[in-house]
DNA sequence: TCGTATGTAGCCCAGTCAAC
DNA sequence: GTTGACTGGGCTACATACGA
């Protein structure tokens, strides 16, 4: 690490973008040992901010290993849970908080512990509060983890000088307040009169001088409020209204002196301090606008006169309340990184989807390094365009049409079976379980759960991946889909980073984003040219690729295929069509790849090859004996099937010669996955009742797995349909590769 | 005698796509 | 996002031949 940590006057602040299992955050760790051994610090702690608590708990088990104290830092509401009381918070009550933070006041002196004119007050639970209980440590630490949510909030006392704060994985949305849409000011709340600016001294006496201060400025915004349409709030009509930043500085600073000091202590009886609580706020429907919420309000209006645009984290709405129609603000910001934490001094941030646009509102003059990628022979990546798994194409609601609803009943079965061959040919190449891991949305991954995932495979949801270690040995990877909101809920996050109106670019369609060519890079150098979303505004785009590519490439890095050998490669399907800065081998449409039926029977581990009983033995894939003969009839064999049928994927599979009981029944066989179903008889006459004949065959030589949607295409590849074109590499590159290979 | 295999005609519906 | 037209697959119904 060549950073100067002692730099005057501007500490060094370096944004790394380092590709998904690189290794970027064990590099981490043994760097930070190095510098805590080193004493370049002069004794002060390392912060790290992680995503989630229980990443937080696996690096401070690494640093154990390095012999290196370290210690998880957790706020008062995050879980702490016992074996007698898998609820418990950090906090044994919560309610104390809370009502601190009503009433705006510090929770640690009117929850906590404080000592006033030599007496102290004390919370009956602090000696067995776990909250309390985790700052010895603190105070002892070298390295202190946290979740980056904490980073936003106040840091304690005890955890001293900060030398270094290292930000892991992307942090920004943790800094983003209100994009809930909840944190309204009702204009009745801002309308100036007595009862709403009122300002009081620390000592609870009326302070005239501040309430006429915060009247003036109250009374220039009501201006604007009264008259303007729903919408960001105008910088024009703003500025003519004589507000100015000083101006609307100084009143988000009077706006905190409107709550009075309750006087709340901690260890206070709660009858006792709700009471002192509504002496100090108003009463049921009057008119209030809450003061943190009022200064962010002011602060939001002073940056945009600053930088003379519209106030995009302050929009006017309309909201439907029990009375009817509400005229609100509607505030949406960026919350600063706590100086407390170590935000003044040296920054490193690490990221693999690292985007400019969202690091530098939160770290000014922050040096963004080129980006650190690794290569990935040993990972074979097939992209499938057109897949129905989109949340509507899976998982419909209630209120969807029936129509609809049938549709995502086949698209489910398909990609249950899809699944369960693709488990099959995948069956004990893991070193450890899973096979097969699935990333998908969170209402498809409970869908396929409900539908039954084979005991190799494990299904989890985009959104909670980053950091995730325990799939480094899956052999191969499903990711179904994608995430991305819509463009207005892109747009709104944008605003509370930049608080400046998105540039527009949708046209005359108002509700999706653009298109634009994009090119999905192949392995052997030529390129396959698809539509795909973007977006006009930088910082609109730099959120919505986040989210969606972002977040995509987060899923294939779990199976870090950076780390894989010839002898445990990883195969990554993606089923989605969006383009990603990856290289693919196969480029494939939904039809070459979609299971018919004798492939789903195929997933559950048995090949019928009479019709009857194909309808008897599997009446929800075939209603009757002609439904069956039909499709025999019509259908190719492909990919999955055939593997079954072939022996190829299933190294366990026998045929099996039978027949039924009773008049007219002719001989006939079968091929059966032994793993899937170890007693073919029994599964037989289950299905057909008693059997006048059975006989194992037994099942042609193994032969090596061949991966199942790489065969849809040799040979008898359907005539698919693909929304891109396929170009083919330059003609000089072919001539090479020829040489090469002769 | 019963059940299966094969062939053909025609209706219904799901999937797709263009237009708005 | 919705709607409507188009298309191909899925299914039923009918008939005939064959084998246990």
């Amino acid at each position: 690490m060549l950073l100067d940590f002692n730099a005057e006057p501007r500490p060094p602040r370096l944004a790394l973008p380092v590709g998904v299992g690189i290794g970027k955050t064990r590099a981490m760790q043994r760097s930070v040992a190095g510098l805590l051994r080193s004493e370049a610090l002069r004794g002060r702690k390392i912060v790290i901010g992680v995503p989630r608590h229980d990443l937080a708990e696996e690096q401070r088990d690494a640093f154990h290993a390095l012999d290196v104290d370290a210690m998880v830092w957790k706020g008062r509401t995050a879980p702490d849970p016992t074996p007698d009381n898998p609820e418990r918070l950090m906090c044994l009550d919560p309610s104390a908080p809370f009502d601190a933070m009503e009433v705006e006041r510090i929770v640690e002196t009117t929850s906590c512990k404080v000592t006033r004119r030599g007496i102290t007050h004390i919370c009956p639970l602090y000696n067995s509060c776990g909250y309390q209980a985790q700052k010895p440590r603190l105070e002892a630490a070298q390295i202190v983890l946290t979740a980056h949510d904490t980073l936003f909030h106040q840091a304690p006392n005890e955890l001293g000088a900060v030398g270094l704060l290292v930000l892991d994985e992307g942090f920004w949305g943790a800094g983003l307040r209100g994009t809930d849409g909840k944190a309204l000011l009702t204009l009745d709340g801002l309308r100036p009169h007595l009862g709403t600016v009122q300002c009081w001294t620390p000592r609870n006496q009326e302070d005239w001088e501040a309430t006429a201060d915060l009247a003036a400025q109250r009374e220039r915004l009501w201006k604007v409020l009264a008259s303007a349409t729903n919408g960001p709030l105008s910088v024009v009509a703003l500025r003519a209204a004589g507000l100015t930043p000083e101006r609307c500085r100084q009143a988000a600073g009077l706006e905190h002196r409107r709550m009075r000091n309750p006087g709340i202590t901690p260890g206070m009886d709660p009858g006792e301090r709700r009471r002192r609580i509504a002496s100090v706020l108003p009463k049921e429907g009057e008119p209030w606008a809450p003061p943190n919420r009022a200064a962010a309000m002011w602060l939001l209006i002073a940056e945009a006169l600053e930088n003379d645009h519209d106030v995009a984290g302050a929009v006017l709405v309309d909201t439907m309340s029990e009375n009817g129609t509400v005229r609100c603000l509607r505030l949406a910001w960026r919350a600063d990184l706590r100086d407390g934490w170590g935000a003044q001094g040296p920054i490193l941030h690490l990221d693999a989807t690292l985007r400019p646009e969202l690091v530098t509102p939160f770290i000014p003059e922050v040096t963004i390094a080129e980006p650190l990628m690794a290569r990935e022979p040993h990972v074979r990546v097939r992209q499938i365009l057109r897949a129905p798994v989109s949340a509507k194409a899976l998982t419909p609601g209630e209120d969807a049409k029936p129509r609809d609803r049938s549709a995502a009943e086949n698209h489910r079965r398909q990609v249950s079976a899809l699944i369960a061959l693709r488990a099959a040919s995948l069956r004990g190449r893991s070193a450890s379980s899973p096979d097969l891991l699935i990333i998908a949305q969170k209402a498809a991954v409970d869908a396929l759960r409900a539908a039954g995932l084979p005991r190799n495979v494990q299904a989890v949801h985009f959104n909670a991946l980053s950091g995730i270690d325990r799939w480094h040995s899956v052999a191969g990877l499903m990711v179904l889909g994608r995430t991305l909101p819509a463009p207005v809920t892109v747009e709104a996050l944008a605003a509370a980073v930049t608080n400046c109106p998105p540039l527009s670019s949708r046209g005359d369609v108002a509700w999706w984003y653009e298109q634009e060519e994009r090119r999905i890079a192949l392995a052997d150098g030529g390129v396959h040219a698809l539509p795909g979303e973007t977006h006009a505004d930088p910082t609109v785009e730099a959120i919505r690729w986040t989210i969606c590519e972002g977040e995509l490439i987060q899923a294939i890095g779990r199976g870090r295929g950076v780390n894989r050998t010839a002898a445990t490669p990883l195969e990554v399907d993606l089923f989605t069509d969006v383009v990603l800065p990856v290289a693919v081998h196969e480029v494939l449409d939904w039809d070459d790849v979609c299971p018919r039926r004798q492939e789903m029977m195929a997933a559950s581990g048995v090949v019928l090859e009479n019709a009857a009983d194909m309808a008897r033995a599997f009446p929800d894939l075939w209603q009757s004996h002609d439904a069956a003969r039909q499709q025999k009839a019509r259908s190719v064999t492909f990919c999955y099937y055939r593997d079954l049928s072939n022996s190829r994927t299933s190294h366990s599979s026998s045929v099996v010669a039978y027949r039924p009981a009773g008049p007219g029944q002719k001989d006939r066989t079968a091929r059966f996955d032994l793993v899937l179903i170890p007693d073919p008889r029994a599964w037989l006459e289950a299905k057909l009742g008693p059997l006048a004949h059975f006989e194992m065959i037994g099942g042609e030589a193994p032969q090596p797995a061949t991966p199942p949607i790489a065969d849809a295409r040799g040979g008898a590849a359907r005539p698919g349909r693909s929304r891109g074109r396929h170009h083919p590499r330059p003609p000089h590159e072919k001539a090479q590769q020829a040489a090469g290979e002769g």
